[in-house]
DNA sequence: GGGCGTGCTGTGGTCTGACCACACAGCTTA
DNA sequence: TAAGCTGTGTGGTCAGACCACAGCACGCCC
């Protein structure tokens, strides 16, 4: 008979957690209805809504009202979300500086541009005559983004796009979260930056020049060359916008 | 006169967010109180909470039962706990493969080890009289590592306490809560990989060797040295504990 | 017999009111 | 002066009520 001393909505949390770790709730599954788990568990329903919500917005969870097999909650693990949201409120209440949001995508995507162009070394070797099917989709956000009359909100927009797509194709599930939550965090600050260049026509073309110089490495399983190139793609981008110094 | 088609406790979240961002509000700061807040925005009370535990989760702020100035909701932009909780219940819910949990932490932590070396280089040149103070507790989790009779869970812990501070002495804080939550994503799966070790003193005794050797990389202001000595320790230590083939 | 509409039912979403434990602050009292 | 007490405001929790919504089954109508 020991008392427990968590909050009602860590009890249901941790309950949650424990299905998940034994393999009781799995991908594509319904939690049980509120009304439930709360009586189940022994907790009020708000106690019961509090957890589901923090689920939700952490990106475990999906919910749906009405009834039918999609109503209540599903379990879909989707990290995207959830990581966008504590980044952009780390970046808000100023627990994560600009600046070291901006380097850790520096590391991230080199490395990934890095590993890309192993892959696709790796993948010649093994298959000579197939080309990287991932790819496909970066080369194609590049040609959209070749279109005449883009608005810098579409442009940036595909740009966000075409480095998300590295990371996808890289197929790390962290990455591609992270990257995401990353870019989603200095969304702001980079829309804002876009108003303190010089020429933004001039920026958009050296921009695309060096996104079809950072896939021409990939492809031709250069792993230093495409790193290096990403890298300065990246620090170059902030150095013109001046985000990083007026950061933080 | 449109309707607001957000649930109410996302309004109530928007809010504190446009606060941070405007700046009114700021680490340090308390927030309304929860019937305050209800009221001003015109939401109940339930709602209010529903935000205020989203916040607490992503470790934004911290919350105090009774009266007093520490009482309250107050805004804390603890980012560790948030990173951890998130990715361990992904981990739960298989939306991250702990393989690419894994791939990540090899990503960051060799650029940390390699940036430490290189931050060493640049402070020699710059004050070569002066030793770099942030290495310092990392050198103390070593001794601490060496201490006889520790118990595997002590030693684990330590383990990767002496892998955060590393990452604490780079300063960089994304990569800090990042590492942090990897960490704790698959702190399950290190303490299980223990147990299929063929022999944990010898095990030990190599980890220990090579965590000198990686400091003393650093130190030695060898970033690629450092890079490299990383790489070999975490890839090894789970090929060692046959944690990635069995993984996910 | 087949098609369609309508109510039933269960879901999450929200609000209200109430009570509790807690902690501080100021007052009262010895 | 010092100890104790009470008032007040805080988050934590619960219970109950109502709403909008979506599916489903029943029954009506053609």
């Amino acid at each position: 008979m020991t008392v427990d001393e968590r909050r009602a909505w860590e009890i249901v949390l941790a309950h949650i957690e424990d299905d998940l770790l034994g393999g009781r709730l799995k991908p594509g599954d319904r939690l049980p209805g509120e009304r439930a788990l709360a009586t189940e568990l022994g907790v009020g329903r708000s106690s019961v809504r509090e957890a589901i919500r923090v689920l939700e917005v952490l990106g475990l969870v999906r919910t749906n009202v009405g009834s039918g097999p999609t109503a209540g909650a599903i379990i879909v693990a989707l990290p995207g979300g959830g990581m966008s949201a504590l980044m952009r409120l780390q970046v808000a209440a100023q627990g994560f500086p600009v600046a070291d949001i901006v380097k850790t995508r520096l590391v991230l995507e080199t490395a990934v541009a890095a590993e890309l162009a192993d892959a696709v070394l790796s993948a010649a070797l093994l298959h000579p005559d197939r080309r990287d099917p991932d790819l496909g989709r970066c080369a194609q956000l590049l040609d959209a983004m070749d279109a005449p009359g883009l608005s810098e909100d579409e442009f940036l927009t595909l740009d966000a796009a075409f480095h998300l797509s590295l990371a996808e194709a890289c197929g790390n599930q962290v990455v591609i979260a992270t990257m995401a939550g990353l870019r989603s965090a200095i969304e702001g600050y980079v829309r804002a930056g876009v108003e303190r260049l010089a020429s933004w026509p001039d920026t958009s073309a050296r921009l695309r020049a060096e996104h079809r110089g950072i896939l021409a490495a990939i492809e031709a399983a250069d792993p230093t060359g495409a790193h290096d190139l990403v890298h300065a793609h990246i620090s170059g981008y902030y150095a013109e916008t001046r985000l990083t110094p007026a950061s933080r």
